[in-house]
DNA sequence: ACTTGATTTATACGTACGTCTAATATAATA
DNA sequence: TATTATATTAGACGTACGTATAAATCAAGT
């Protein structure tokens, strides 16, 4: 195994751009004009929309391989065992998603001054960077938010979660404690939990919110954040108007 | 070599393992004193377990047929090919858990009599049976909950979700919009949907809530239920007064 | 009592899986 | 230029998978 910086796959997330013909030749050996990273962007973006398509043992290897173009070796050349390759693939979004977040944080921060951030603030910070990512991104980002969903209650998932997203999400956490003082902190993580799972319900686009509605195709990303936005701000607000003795 | 050996037959013979204690007898051919029922239960009760813990691909027969200490082909023998007893595993407790429904509605609705049922009792009636059946229920309704939270977004949990649950859906959307009449029925869905969502993400069982918020231990069912009651009730009022004009 | 069907054990088949090794050709480096 | 490192092709290994078949044994109906 190679080690090599994730500075160039993370620059490479802004857009792949020539998309060069492959199968230049059929000869064993390195190839001529090759670009690893390339190959390694091709990898994971197949092994992204894999596993969101057919979960971690649903996607084989010998899928991400053909769906790569590549020989079923060189993914495990480049990313080693399919644990790292799946931990890889989740590693490479988390951190400009979680950058975004932190970006929206501060500028919410910077907005209120001292004074506590309103909630309505605080939900759309966090859940907008995802869903507009999921909308208006590149094509790898709707299939990353795909996988998000369908990992976040499963076992393997909740591990991988925990150690890219922790650490927002005390950062959140915290906001969400100073704009509503009254409000125990388990009560405060009920809330954010469900709004987290609110958000990942949209994105993983699974067609039932347009069956139930009877609607013939998707809301556009602007209402889902609005909507989710004000019903989730709500929900907060309500955790400190409520008198749990009943 | 395709002609089965007798060499083999021996083989098992001295290789027979000490009897397990449940193994009334070793012998093949239909046991004594055998329960067909309480075998089909049993494994079940091993596929519900096993495939909410490692999903559908990650739980094979072997193991549920071991879990359920059957035979590898009883399982097929009794339920056909893997998808199918999938389906049948979902389907036994979604039956109860639908009636659970629709009869704590029925009696929202005789309380209400002809006025709208309130947002929190349409709420708790769709959320109650679920979180109270997987917290004090048989141990099987916890591994189902914990199944179906993983199926939510999942393409293959998405068909027979719409199988299982649309019907009862769609009746509960009737009757929010009949209580938040001037909202659309695309909100409302997408209410319904992050309602759903938060409490599967309960019943999920995942940890995350307690890391989050440092707690040692799960809540109580009753306070879970309370909190995401109020916390939704409040988020559906909110969308009636919202105006969405931007 | 006899026959038929149901349920179990035991075993096998063909395929797909994740991983490994070897060979080879280019790139990078000294 | 010589040498090492890197990226690719090709093939194989051992295991596990879902499923199928045969035989054995008991239950149930006649």
């Amino acid at each position: 195994m190679k080690e090599k910086s994730t500075a160039s796959s993370v620059f490479l997330l802004e857009g792949t751009p020539p998309a060069p013909a492959r199968k230049l030749q059929g000869k064993p050996g390195r190839p001529k004009g090759g670009r690893p990273d390339e190959t390694r962007d091709r990898i994971l973006n197949a092994a992204e929309s894999l596993f969101a398509d057919r979960g971690y043992d649903g996607a084989s290897i010998r899928d991400v391989a053909a769906a790569a173009d590549v020989q079923i070796n060189a993914v495990g050349y480049h990313f080693g065992p399919k644990e790292d390759l799946f931990d890889t693939v989740i590693a490479r979004r988390a951190a400009v998603m979680e950058s975004l977040r932190l970006d929206a944080l501060a500028d919410a921060r910077r907005a209120a001054g001292e004074a506590p951030i309103p909630v309505e603030i605080l939900v759309r910070a966090y859940v907008r960077p995802f869903i507009e990512s999921a909308d208006h991104g590149e094509p790898g980002w709707r299939n990353y938010a795909a996988l998000m969903g369908r990992l976040a209650n499963s076992p393997l998932g909740t591990e991988i979660i925990a150690r890219h997203y922790d650490d927002t999400a005390r950062t959140y956490l915290c906001e969400f404690h100073r704009t509503l003082p009254g409000v125990e902190l388990e009560d405060i993580v009920d809330g954010f939990s469900a709004m987290v799972a609110a958000m990942l319900g949209i994105c993983a686009n699974t067609g039932r919110r347009e069956r139930l509605a009877n609607a013939d195709r998707a809301r556009a990303a602007k209402k889902s954040i609005d909507v989710l936005v004000s019903f989730h701000a709500a929900g907060f607000n309500a955790l400190s108007h409520t008198n749990w003795r009943t």
